[in-house]
DNA sequence: TTCATTTATGACAACGCTATCTTATCCTCA
DNA sequence: TGAGGATAAGATAGCGTTGTCATAAATGAA
C-alpha cells in the first residue's frame, strides 16, 4: 500500500484535484459541500500532501531555517522549542543549521541551505546575527529574516529582543538597594552586542545611585565558567574587594560561585553573586542564583511568529525580562 | 536573477541534463571530460539542486528526522550536534521533531512527519525509543530506524548505545576502591530503560566486592535536581548514612550536592558524590562531579552514520563510556 | 430583462529533477 | 572479423502538487 496522493483524494471525493488543492490551502471560493467531501476523503485515506511536490509547484516550502553558532545548549534548546512550537502550529518544519561564524564557508553554506531547501524564511541568533557578509547574502536572496537580539543594522530586518540595558540596570539597582556599593561586573564575550548593553545598564544604575564607576571592578569575560572563576579571583584580590559580583551570564556566575567556595568565602554571607539569563544552571548550583530571566523560548516563538505572520515586512518585538531573586544575594555584612 | 536550474547547467556545460544529473549523483559511466565541464558550470552558476525536485522525482528526500522527548537541553544539543555533523558530511538535512510520549497524537504526528517530508530515515532517543505504538508505525512504513539506547525490542532496529551496566559497575567499583562500603544509589526515571541497567551495574559491583545489597540505600529518582535533593535528605537521615552517594544523572548529583551544602556536610570530606552523563553541569557545580562520561555527541554521529551507511540493514554499535574523576569524590573519613 | 460581477469548479501546463529506455561508441576475445 | 559486453551520453516520461486560464452558475445592479 503506497501513499495516497491528491488524485486519490479527488477520486474518492468525486471532485477535481484543483478543488482538493483549494481545500488544503484554505483558498476562497469553495462550497461547504465540497469542502466537507474533501475533508472526509482526506481523513479516510489518511492523506498528507507531499511537501516536495508543493514546494516544487508552488513558491513556498513550508520550511524555515534556524541558524545559530551558540555554544550554550540551554539557549539553543529553548530557542528551538519556541520556534518549533510556532512551526507546528502553522504546519511548518524547522531546519536547524549550526554554523561557525569564523568559517570561511559560512556564507556559501547559508546560501546553499536556502537554495536547496528553498526556505521560506530564516531565523538567526547571536552572534551570527551580526555577521555582515551573511546578512548581505540573505538580502541578496530577498528572503524574510528575523534576528534575535541583533547588534548591528538594527532596522535592516525584523527582530525580537529584550532590553538588555534595562535588565542589567534592574539587577544593579537591586544590588544597590540591598546596600552594596562596590559591585563587581563581569562582561560577556565581545562578539555579542548584548555584552556592551549589559555593561551600559550596570553603569547607568551606578550613576543614578551616585556611585562612581570604578574600572577596576569590571572584568572582561567570555560568558563561560572559566571567565567567572578568573573574574572572582581577580576581583576578590583587590585591595578593597567588591561585596557583590554581577556576572553577565549564569555560567560565569557559577564560576564565581565555585571560586568563592574554593576560597572559603560564603555566599551570600560574605559575597553576593548575580547572574544573567536564568538558564537551568541557575537553580542547580548552590546557592541558587539571583538572575535576570531572559525569555528565550518566547523569543524563539516570537521570531517564528514574525516570520510567518509578516514575512518580508519588517517588524520588531521587545519581550519583557524579569528579575529573579534567589539565594545567592543578600545585604552586605556590617 | 533567479536560481540556476539543471537546464542552465547543462546549457553552460554543453551536455544533456541527464549527464549533469549523473555527475551530481556520482553515478558511473561519466567521462572525466564531461565531469569536469559539468563541475565548472556548477561552480560558475553557483548551482544548488532543488531538494524538492530531487525528492519528488527520486525516491530519496535527503532528509532524516530526529525524534525526541527528552527534557535535557544538554542531551538534545549534543545529540543534534552529532547527527547534524554526519548529515552535513553527506549533504543531508536534519529535521528535529520534539514530541510528547504521553500525547495521544504521537503516532499520527510521526506518521505525518514521515509522509509529508518523505524522510529517508528516523533517529529516536529514549524514551521515545520504547513506545511500542510508535515503533509499530515506523515498521509499517518500512522506514530505516536507528534508536539510541533502546530498552525494548533490542534487535528490531539498528541501535547505538553504551554499556550502562558496566558503566555503573565501574563507578561503584571506583567508590568501593576508595574505601566506601555504604554507597547510596539514586535511580533514574522509570521510563528509561537505562535506569534499571544502571541499578544492575551498581548491584553487580557491590556483589563482586562482597558488600551486601541494602535496599534502604536505593532511592527512586526521576533524573532531575529535585530527586537529588530529596534523595540526599532521605539517605543522610538514615541511622547509618552512606559515605557516598551515586546518582544516576549529573542533575541528581547536583541536587545531592546542594542538599549537602545546605546541611553543612562537606563534599568530598564527609560525603562523596558521583553523577552520571558528564554533562556541562558536572564541571559547573562545586565541587566538580566525578561522573561517567557518556559520549552523547558520538552516539548521535554513530546513529546518523548507521542510517546513512546501512539503511534498512540492522546494525548495532556500542560506544565506550569513561569514568571521569573530579573533586566530588574521595576516601571516606576515618 | 440584461449585463457585469462574484462565486465555484475544472482542465491542463509547469515546477526541476530522476528513472527508464534508447543509441552510439569502444573494448575484448574467440 | 565480428559478436557481445562495458562504457558513455541523450531523449523523454513521469513524480504530486500549485498556478493559470477557462467555464459556468449564482448574484446584483441597472
Amino acid at each position: 500500500m503506497t501513499r495516497a496522493t491528491i488524485k486519490d483524494v479527488s477520486r474518492v471525493a468525486g471532485v477535481s484535484i484543483k478543488t482538493v488543492s483549494r481545500v488544503l490551502n484554505k483558498e476562497r471560493y469553495v462550497s461547504d459541500d465540497m469542502r466537507q467531501k474533501v475533508e472526509e476523503a482526506v481523513a479516510r485515506l489518511n492523506y498528507h500532501p507531499s511537501q516536495a511536490a508543493r514546494t516544487l509547484a508552488g513558491k513556498r516550502s513550508f520550511q524555515i531555517g534556524l541558524i545559530h553558532d551558540n555554544p550554550s545548549p540551554y539557549y539553543i534548546f529553548n530557542m528551538q522549542a519556541g520556534v518549533g512550537q510556532r512551526c507546528r502550529e502553522a504546519d511548518f518544519r524547522m531546519i536547524v543549521q549550526p554554523c561557525d561564524i569564523n568559517s570561511p564557508g559560512l556564507v556559501d553554506d547559508i546560501g546553499a541551505l536556502i537554495d536547496q531547501a528553498q526556505l521560506d524564511g530564516i531565523i538567526m541568533t547571536p552572534p551570527v546575527t551580526d555577521v555582515g557578509t551573511a546578512l548581505a547574502e540573505l538580502f541578496s536572496r530577498k528572503i524574510p529574516v528575523v534576528r534575535v537580539q541583533p547588534g548591528t543594522d538594527l532596522t535592516a530586518t525584523s527582530a525580537v529582543y529584550i532590553d538588555n540595558v534595562q535588565a542589567a540596570d534592574d539587577m544593579t539597582a537591586y544590588l544597590i538597594s540591598l546596600g552594596h556599593r562596590r559591585i563587581g561586573f563581569v562582561t560577556g564575550h565581545g562578539n555579542y552586542f548584548a555584552s556592551g548593553q549589559r555593561l551600559t545598564g550596570y553603569r547607568q544604575a551606578l550613576q543614578r545611585a551616585g556611585i562612581g564607576f570604578d574600572a577596576a571592578l569590571v572584568f572582561p569575560g567570555q560568558f563561560d565558567f572559566q571567565s567567572g572563576t578568573a573574574a572572582a579571583e581577580a576581583l576578590l584580590a583587590l585591595e578593597t574587594p567588591p561585596t557583590a559580583i554581577f556576572a553577565s551570564s549564569d555560567e560565569m556566575a557559577a564560576g564565581v560561585l565555585a571560586a568563592a567556595h574554593r576560597m572559603g568565602i560564603s555566599v551570600p554571607g560574605q559575597l553576593s553573586v548575580a547572574g544573567f539569563d536564568d538558564t537551568d544552571l541557575a537553580q542547580v548550583v548552590w546557592p541558587a542564583l539571583t538572575t535576570i530571566h531572559q525569555p528565550i523560548r518566547d523569543l524563539g516563538y516570537a521570531a517564528a511568529d514574525l516570520l510567518l505572520e509578516f514575512g518580508e515586512t519588517i517588524e520588531r518585538r521587545q519581550l519583557p525580562h524579569e528579575l529573579i531573586v534567589r539565594g545567592s544575594t543578600a545585604a552586605p555584612r556590617g
